[in-house]
DNA sequence: ACGGATGATTAAAT
DNA sequence: ATTTAATCATCCGT
């Protein structure tokens, strides 16, 4: 683990400065204002002991020095009077006992705390004051859309089914049949990154927390041979977790990515279209077509489309925007389309007629197409269809017998049957019809493109694309 | 795989 | 704010 290393090399610097430390005997002195000789000889005893090296002095000293050792960190009431009488007062003249006399001497409580505040002092003025590390905006950041995306919160389903609904609500996605199918599949992505996510995370914490303690127990045990106080423990815990805090972020940072790739790739309504149903656009076609000379229905009769459809009133609005354009610019290649919705409108509006006239009712088979928006202008091109299709398709009671409209598929000899009839009716339906409507209500509405008629295709039908490049 | 169909998005115009 | 025109990205039949 490299950020281990890196640690340790860290507290290997700090230790370097214990040294620094010990020489520095006028501070010490100065801060102790204790008796010159008494001091004097303690600090040329920890000048002995820190000549040796450290594996040396634990190979001698700590198995048999176990009760009282530098600073106390474990238990600091310790330190007050420990020295007073184990080391029953004689001077230790073997180089054994020096250490643990030196341990037993009762300046020393006094002399580690001096020590550790002098290197407190130095590594403060090392690192300067940007010690107190404020709550990292960035990773508060990181959190909250972690949590609004389901995947720091709770284990299973509720944040992230309820982030899946909202962001397929901002979409603007049909809450129909197939945006289930979707969604389910988003969640199991997502499901997948927040069990990365989790597992990572564990496994960070986890090392975090080892390496806290692998990393406390050490500096405990070298308070044993140099000032090191709780306080600076402490730091350097503080230290290890900014370390992994750092580490944890760009966990957190990756994952967040990662849900922000997969949410515009499932959820981006654009990415992933699906066509409206056959229904949906059967209602959308016949609103147009019987509207052909103002295409544009109102906010009310958007609401009404959009409810049928189930689809959202901006849907609605793209669709008539795309059909408006695509219509004008190749009248020709909607010509059989426009013909038979037409018909249908014109069916439907003589199923009603003849549901009015007659009492018995024989339910429209086409479902959600009987005009429930409003007919009053159910005209131009339903009229023309119905023109069109007087001979043949009516049978005496005026009631239809038309069989193209549910099966939804008429057959092409049926549809060309239709448009070469309408077509006889030009002048019929194109002047009189149309073009009034278009005079009096629309102005921009196909100002000059297409003078005549609906069932003319003014040019070659193939040729033209709708879209120009793709 | 390809090309047309189609829903959505965008900038510009109104 | 809505519409147009162009464009994008995907769907879907072949």
């Amino acid at each position: 683990m490299d950020d281990q290393t890196r640690m340790l090399a860290g507290l290997a610097g700090l230790g370097g400065l214990s040294q620094g430390d010990v020489g520095d005997q006028d501070s010490v002195r100065k801060q102790l204002g204790q008796p010159q000789q008494d001091i004097g000889d303690i600090l040329q005893q920890i000048m002995a002991i820190t000549d040796e090296s450290l594996d040396e002095a634990q190979a001698r000293c700590w198995p048999e020095e176990s009760p009282a050792h530098w600073g106390g960190s474990d238990d600091p009431a310790e330190g007050g009077e420990a020295g007073g009488g184990t080391a029953g007062g004689g001077l230790p003249l073997n180089f054994q006992h020096r250490k643990h006399a030196l341990n037993c001497h009762r300046m020393k409580p006094a002399l580690f705390s001096v020590l550790c505040e002098i290197k407190e002092k130095t590594v403060l003025s090392i690192r300067g004051v940007q010690d107190e590390d404020p709550p990292d905006p960035q990773i508060m950041r990181l959190d909250n859309m972690l949590l609004a995306e389901g995947v720091s919160g709770p284990e299973k389903g509720g944040g992230s089914a309820a982030a899946a609904a909202a962001a397929a609500a901002a979409a603007g996605g049909s809450p129909g049949s197939d945006g289930g199918i979707e969604h389910s599949d988003y969640r199991a992505k997502l499901a997948q990154i927040r069990q990365i996510y989790h597992s990572e995370l564990e496994k960070y914490e986890q090392a975090c927390s080892e390496f806290t303690n692998h990393v406390m127990n050490l500096l405990r045990e070298q308070s044993r041979t140099r000032p090191i106080s709780p306080k600076e423990i402490e730091r350097m815990v503080a230290i290890i977790h900014r370390k992994f805090s750092s580490i944890q972020m760009q966990l957190k940072q990756s994952t967040c990515e990662a849900v922000m790739i997969l949410r515009s790739r499932f959820l981006d309504a654009r990415r992933k279209r699906r066509n409206f149903n056959k229904q949906a656009t059967e209602v959308l076609n016949e609103y147009f077509y019987s509207h052909l000379s103002n295409p544009y229905p109102s906010e009310e009769a958007k609401e009404e489309l959009a409810k049928k459809c189930a689809i959202t009133v901006s849907q609605v609005s793209n669709w008539f925007g795309n059909k408006r354009i695509r219509y004008k610019k190749n009248i020709g290649k909607f010509q059989e389309e426009a013909n038979l919705y037409a018909v249908k409108t014109a069916v439907d509006a003589a199923s009603v007629s003849a549901q009015a006239s007659q009492a018995n009712s024989p339910a429209t088979p086409n479902s959600g197409s009987s005009g429930s928006y409003s007919l009053s202008h159910a005209g131009d091109a339903a009229a023309a269809a119905y023109l069109g299709l007087h001979p043949s398709n009516l049978n005496g009671a005026g009631e239809a017998v038309l069989n193209i409209a549910p099966s939804l598929q008429p057959q092409v000899d049926t549809l060309h049957r239709v448009t070469r009839l309408t077509a006889g009716y030009e002048e019929l339906t194109a002047s009189s019809l149309y073009a009034p409507h278009r005079l009096d209500t629309s102005n921009s509405w196909q100002d000059n493109t297409h003078p005549s008629c609906v069932t003319s295709p003014p040019g070659p039908p193939g040729s033209v694309h709708s879209d120009t490049s793709n």
